[in-house]
DNA sequence: ATTTCAATTTAGAATAAGTATAAATCTATT
DNA sequence: AATAGATTTATACTTATTCTAAATTGAAAT
């Protein structure tokens, strides 16, 4: 049931995501492909995208830009986002199960997880903006 | 300096978004216009949506839905999104101020505000489901 | 080894949401 | 009435993504 087909492309964008320090859009993942000498499809990079979502090797993130974002780290986090230069940082804490929980009294809907982008500036950004 | 000038145009619209008892989209904007006996130019709607999000007289959502949704309430407030049917309903639980404390802890950034969007199920679609 | 068939990739067209542009129309002030 | 700035309109354009149909690949069966 969890066979998993690693094409050469697929593994390609793959490598691509789980070794980006950022989160990389498709666009990203497209240029680093072509800097490694690959040169695929968009369509494939989409669909390679894709696919690796549903087989919960990365997930797809969408942190109210235009274009998604890609992750290879499936484990339960956050986003937070600078203002002033964009980039994207992880966040670990997790939200208190108290506040899910008085959620689901408030709405009365029946609570499965919950997305959340920070915004602020990061801590470089802070400091070039002190002068 | 705060000079708002609501033409018919920009009155419409936000008659729509104040009186919705849902979160429209500008396509949802549109429709009820047209349904009103408006016609305005595509690109009027969205220039008119903008200009009230830049006065504060409505909010955009970016909900991770394709299209962005407006809503009337500018207050602090987050949403919650039904996984069965798309309904959104609003969360006015605030996050909790320790958890914010500990996210600018954790990233070094300044936190200056943070967007959630909780999923689940929706009391009706939850006893729907129960047959 | 050759055939076969499903899965995948490819190039390019199509779509969806939103923005930009330039001409036409409004509106307030002289 | 003349002028000028703001706004609206129709339409073209952009960006991100999906769809399509043909070509290619590769594993399994002969
Ligand atoms: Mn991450
Ligand atoms: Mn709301
Ligand atoms: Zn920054
Ligand atoms: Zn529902």
């Amino acid at each position: 049931m969890k066979t998993i087909n690693l094409t050469t492309q697929r593994q390609a964008v793959y490598d691509i995501v789980r070794t980006a320090e950022d989160h990389p859009t498709a666009a990203d993942v497209m240029n680093r492909l072509v800097e490694r000498g690959h040169s695929f499809a968009y369509g494939t990079v989409y669909n390679s995208l894709r696919y690796l979502t549903d087989k919960d090797l990365i997930r797809e993130l969408k942190l109210g830009e235009t274009a998604s974002r890609y992750d290879a780290r499936t484990d339960d986090h956050q986003h937070i986002v600078c203002e002033v230069c964009g980039r994207v940082d992880e966040v670990m804490t997790a939200i208190p199960e108290s506040w899910m929980t008085q959620v689901a009294e408030e709405t009365g809907y029946e609570v499965a997880g919950a997305h959340i982008v920070v915004e602020g500036v990061c801590a470089e950004c802070k400091s070039k903006r002190k002068k």
